[in-house]
DNA sequence: CTCAAATGCAAGTGGGCACTTGCACAAGTG
DNA sequence: CACTTGTGCAAGTGCCCACTTGCATTTGAG
């Protein structure tokens, strides 16, 4: 029997609270108090805060599948298909991935939930691959491409927390991979 | 008089233990064994914990001044100048920068901290527009430019952290300038 | 050598937080 | 209606951490 505020409800309070006050700040209390639900009950429902922030980290990124299906001959639809996820992840749910990477440091229990995003990750290796075999990028280790294909984007995220100059407005992931493009073709081409 | 322990060599301490553990899990008991000095010390020298993590950081950001001489007519030059700092500064701190960002938004004694390295980037800021007038540039706000040219050094520094399959090669300044540069220069040039 | 100032050491204080517990109440189930 | 199960509430426990304090010892300057 699930309780009268159900768990989803919860797992939303949880990255209210992560969003707004960071991983190592987000106390029970807080987040009982977002979730409208009683401290207590918060254990009693998900034994330890660990638990319960573990699944409500892993309910935020089910949303966000990316459907990678086989290359073909657009580089740049490729890495448009990619770029917009990325960009979309960092736009929305920037602020608790950048918490998550920097926590994975030190804990091994968040670097367990980051596990998922990894195995996209490798994915994403095998596209940049297979455009650096036909000749349409530049040969180099595929997370070279990668962070400097998404580099930007995640420090735009990052720099909207930090510095209010930063640009507010969302990235145009057709613009960005042209952009980037233009600079990773290969030298012959 | 200063104590034996010079403070230089407490800062440091102070830096690898944000480094390797985080700023909010930075105690002062690690700080100290670090150190090799007794806790009670650290306090009797630097009265507080805050006032001990900004002195260190702050100390930390000195030995990084880039002397920006007024632009002139070579982007590449001046735009490797600038990557050539924060390539610098993030493989050799980038631990620590990166920690401050991400705990910035949510410690006013942090955003403190970094209203110094605020002002660096107010000068690359000119230096950009500079280009942008003179038409070696897109037009955009410079921080957008910034970012984009920078984004991928932060990201390689933050990856290298999470990733082992990361590259551990430090960037190339000039190539990264002309990868950029290739992506930015304006449609009619 | 002398003395004041800084340090090491060990114990303690107070506050915050994760987590617990006992009890009264509410709610769904048969 | 009786009964089980989950919840709110309030108090409490234990731990960790920033910070303090009293005292013996060290250290460097004159």
């Amino acid at each position: 029997m699930a309780g009268r505020v159900p768990d989803e409800k919860v797992f939303d309070a949880v990255l209210a609270v992560i969003a707004q006050q960071g991983y190592e700040r987000a106390t029970t209390r807080a987040i009982a108090d977002a979730a409208g639900i009683n401290e207590a009950t918060l254990f009693r429902r998900f034994t330890s805060k660990e638990n319960l922030l573990r699944q409500a980290v892993r309910g935020n990124f089910k949303g966000f599948a990316l459907d990678l299906g086989s290359p073909g001959d657009d580089v740049e639809a490729d890495l448009v298909t990619i770029v917009s996820y990325y960009a979309r992840l960092y736009e929305t749910r920037g602020g608790v991935v950048l918490t998550l990477m920097r926590e994975a440091k030190f804990s091994p229990e968040v670097a367990a939930v980051l596990a998922e995003p990894e195995k996209l990750l490798e994915r994403v290796d095998e596209v940049i691959l297979h455009h650096q075999r036909r000749g349409a990028l530049v040969v180099e280790p595929p997370r070279h491409t990668f962070f400097a294909l998404v580099g930007p984007l995640m420090m735009r995220s990052l720099a909207r927390r930090v510095d209010r100059r930063a640009t507010q407005a969302p990235a145009d992931p057709v613009a960005v991979v042209r952009r980037f493009l233009d600079g990773h073709r290969p030298v012959g081409a």
